[in-house]
DNA sequence: ATGGCCCAGTCCCTGGGA
């Protein structure tokens, strides 16, 4: 967990996988009341729409979108102030996976464009699933393209099943061939990165051992065995504005917690 | 000792997750 150091007016923005949201709402509206976030894209909600628990949600001050379907997967945004939505990734109209939500959110200076994104697992690798991964991949690549050309601050959060480096990860050994690090995985969201976003994480330290995933088995959170999966993608005009990013790791350590932690930026906005 | 869990559905097992 890093700390903001900012004095100045931040916009705060996290991203949570939180593996069931009805499972995990008494953290969720605990996290919304003491992290305060201006923004919080969720991922798998595990739920349909008319199933979301969005009325103790609003009851927060937060307005809410969904993009939910039955038992899997799920993506949805709250924000403070009242926003517009899309849902669905362009590029494929038969994928029924409800893994992209994208919200254009108002702020004192002009706007932020915000996508919640649940990447798809992909193994086992190589076969289907994998083949549906990368498919995925390389849509958001071309969805990027036109969004950027808007020239917007623009932040894709979410999970996306990446672990970019083996820095990212503490046993990158036991991860050689998962879908999650595999070298052609990898390159992927290089070339994701290299249409010019900036990692927020990364853009603020150097260090390893800051993960926002550790798996329910074999004590991988009682031995810190983790892996930094869960990204925020900044626009130029987005890292522009970076002040600080981080990860709430200290939801790890809650019980029945989700598996993954929420990470976070903050922007300038004066 | 190289494994250990958790979720939704129609549900006492299976599929999916990572």
């Amino acid at each position: 967990m890093r700390q903001s150091l900012a004095k100045e007016p931040v916009l705060r923005i996290a991203t949570w996988n939180v593996n069931s949201v009805r499972q995990r709402l008494g953290h969720l509206l605990a996290y919304l009341k003491e992290a305060s976030p201006d923004a919080l894209c969720l991922q798998e909600l595990k739920c349909q729409d008319d199933a979301f628990p969005r009325a103790e949600i609003e009851e927060l001050g937060y307005n809410v979108a969904t993009h939910g379907q039955k038992a899997f997967n799920g993506v949805a945004i709250l924000a403070k102030r009242p926003f517009e939505a899309t849902r669905g990734l362009p590029g494929d109209s038969a994928d029924e996976q409800a893994r992209y939500i994208e919200a254009v959110l108002p702020t004192d200076k002009g706007v932020v464009r915000l996508a919640s994104i649940y990447l798809p697992n992909g193994n086992p690798a190589p076969g289907d699933k994998y083949s549906y991964k990368l498919a995925f991949m390389n849509r958001l690549i071309a969805h990027s393209r036109h969004l950027l050309a808007f020239e917007e601050p623009l932040i894709l959060a979410g999970d996306f099943n990446v672990i970019p480096e083996p820095r990212d990860a503490a046993d990158p050994a036991q991860w050689t061939s998962d879908a999650l690090f595999l070298p052609q995985t990898r390159a992927k969201f290089r070339e994701q990165l290299a249409l010019g976003f900036t990692d927020a994480l990364r853009a603020t330290t150097d260090a390893g051992g800051l993960y926002t995933f550790w798996d329910y088995q074999a004590g991988s959170w009682q031995r810190d065995n983790g892996i930094r999966i869960d990204h925020l993608l900044l626009s130029p005009q987005a890292a522009d504005l970076l002040s600080g990013a981080g990860v709430d790791k200290q939801l790890r350590a809650l019980e029945k917690p989700s598996d993954h932690t929420p990470a976070w930026v903050e922007l300038r906005i004066d």
